[in-house]
DNA sequence: TTGAAGTCAAGAATCATTCTCAGCTAGGAG
DNA sequence: CTCCTAGCTGAGAATGATTCTTGACTTCAA
């Protein structure tokens, strides 16, 4: 069903692609589109999200749907977790290891049949701890 | 600063809390406003979601920011865990105990102060998984 | 009774996201 | 090489959730 993962490989979605791997955190939609525009001033916004979300589709980048504020988008597309500062807003990358075992109470207890997980970890980010 | 946590209950307030009280699953704002409405046909959207705010800044009740969709509400107020259908969308409350020790490996990775923490498990849900 | 503070309804404003549509473009058929 | 079609694109409108604004109404205490 799921043809070959390859797209057309156009130059505004290279373009994309590139923002969000040389990002160094990860960014909303709009925050790529204006980076994006800097390089293609005619780039439309809806065409950013169209790219975004093709891309994750096809497992090239990932996306992660973000509560109160806009969805991020990651180069890294390897399950892991976040931590999201309370303070300034950053999302950092973090790997949570004991989560298979989460799954299995997660199911025992519902009855569901567990696909994916995702776990956010909110607090102060080091920076922002200094700042006090 | 923040006083007592006891605020001026009017009937709008309860009308809305008694809703969320008594909903058998997790309510988006719109859909409890619709709930609410029905008792209190000339109640404001602006009205149900000042409420809600306050009431989940006074602990009385919960919220969820919930990715794509829209927040949802809780009566629960202690923390715990969801499971969310894939395919309906449902949303089911989960205890996953292992907690302080994944806080503990994301506090180490990161340097963050955690102050909280909160998992969603996506899956299929037992009647989904019926209707194949 | 009176004023300050707290509430409310209604609707406008914002923000993220999606949709529509007409023009454009690349790559295969002839 | 030229034409045709499917896929892409830009521009902007439309949608949905949420927040803000405003002016009127209530409460409560002095």
């Amino acid at each position: 069903m799921s043809s070959d993962n390859s797209i057309r490989m156009t130059t505004q979605r290279a373009a994309i692609l590139t923002e969000v791997q040389e990002a160094d955190k990860h960014l909303t939609a709009g925050e790529l589109f204006e980076r994006v525009r800097r390089k293609y001033p005619t780039i439309a916004y809806g065409t950013v999200y169209r790219t975004l979300h093709l891309l994750a589709e096809h497992g090239i980048i990932q996306e992660f749907p973000f509560g109160d504020q806009a969805s991020r988008f990651d180069k890294r597309t390897d399950r892991h977790d976040h931590v999201h500062c309370l303070i300034c807003g950053e999302l950092t990358d973090v790997d949570v290891p004991i989560a298979i075992l989460a799954r299995q109470v997660a199911s025992d207890q519902t009855g569901y049949d567990i696909r994916e997980h995702q776990t956010v970890f909110s607090g102060v980010c080091p920076r922002c701890q200094q700042m006090n």
